[in-house]
DNA sequence: CCGCCCTGTGTGACTTTGTCACCCTGCCTT
DNA sequence: AAGGCAGGGTGACAAAGTCACACAGGGCGG
């Protein structure tokens, strides 16, 4: 799917949250839009850099992480489709620099709206102001309860409801490096503690694969 | 300073953002808000209640911490004078149930403003609205920061950084314990650390006490 | 004034997690 | 066929959290 526009119809499907409400605003987001596709694994924002526009996120996924600095890397959240990235609107809001780095996960197509125009939409309309509001306290609460795991939880515990979360019928095709980075930890962390559940026989391990035996 | 009103230039002395934009909006909070005087150590919020009012911090610390369930805390943040919890706020906005506790450090005196009354104050003005994004944004940073530190960051430096942070001339009054529950770590980590800078000739420690030999 | 108690602190032993330094395997390329 | 490389395994040690006590000193009731 190939495309350089969408219809109002179509973003409504993806933005239900707009249905309700003036219709002017649809046509007025879609007025300054411009549409992106970009191909898997490509950077999005960069911690450092200043933020020149907001994504409404279409379909795919992008991962937004923060470096340690030394090779090891936390995923904070996963802004998917009918979302927006927070902290991509808050570095707008507040024109400071951005904190976290973003990573397309698969192709991602998005609306891309400038900063101005999008300081511009807040400023007319309730709509958009409540949108960005509730984003942003869903978004709060998942930051706070991933912090508390990160300062409490035992790693086997987070490994194993992170298995559970993002295997599809007892599969999980990924690897090792790639959960620590999602984690948090390191990739020899995650190996041994897998090695240990196949040893308990709740998975199977093999290559780039995962299989829980009692999903 | 035991009082039960506060005037419009008290008020601007605090909140000077206010100077600027519509002179009546100060008016307006004042009508609605409730002073309230705190003694020190009042829970102020509670996990998993309703946030029923606004608090707009005149003086003192409201202090926002998260418990692991087993005996630790860890403090995301502080709310000074001037300042309002955004958790609050955000919790009100989008009508859910409070992730975190707060609690007063020290006498505290605030202004306080239903959830009714603030909804109608930021759908009314603006320059409620930019406020609420400003201190959304600072916060977030601040958050984001902790999360960082916590998980990629050793504890020896976090608690020197600590120390150096929250010592006055050299000189810092207080427990063990308390240092725990700031940086989300037990008080024997705390402990040990603490001695071992001693032995390194850092700081001199005695009960209740610590004090920085190079500050 | 004495003994008790309670808060704050010190410490050893053990577990969990992170780090470092390798190694092996199987697949892909040349 | 040889070499390179991504993914994974492992041992050894360091850093941090847990558990179980021990001890000190200040305050207070008797």
């Amino acid at each position: 799917m190939t495309m350089d526009k969408i219809s109002e119809n179509s973003f409504l499907q993806i933005f239900p949250y707009f249905k309700k409400g003036n219709p002017e605003i649809v046509g007025e987001i879609l007025a300054c839009a411009r549409y992106e596709n970009l191909p898997d694994n490509t950077m999005m924002q960069l911690e450092g850099e200043p933020c020149d526009s907001l994504g409404l996120m279409l379909s795919g996924v992008k991962r937004i992480y923060k470096s340690s600095g030394n090779g090891r890397e936390i995923t904070l959240y996963d802004v998917g489709p009918g979302e927006t990235c927070i902290l991509n609107a808050s570095c707008i809001l507040s024109n400071s620099i951005c904190q976290v780095n973003a990573i397309s996960v698969g192709k991602v197509s998005l609306l891309s709206i400038s900063a101005r125009d999008f300081r511009n939409l807040i400023a007319r309309y309730e709509e958009v102001r409540t949108f960005i509001f509730t984003a942003i306290s869903s978004n709060y609460a998942s930051i706070i309860e991933l912090l508390q795991e990160v300062a409490f939880g035992k790693m086997d515990e987070r490994l194993y409801d992170y298995l559970l979360e993002k295997s599809e019928g007892g599969r999980l095709e990924t690897t090792h490096q790639r959960i620590a980075d999602d984690l948090g930890t390191a990739r020899e962390v995650v190996s041994r503690l897998l090695k240990e559940f196949e040893r308990r026989n709740q998975v199977r391990l093999s290559r780039n694969l995962i299989e829980l035996t009692r999903p």
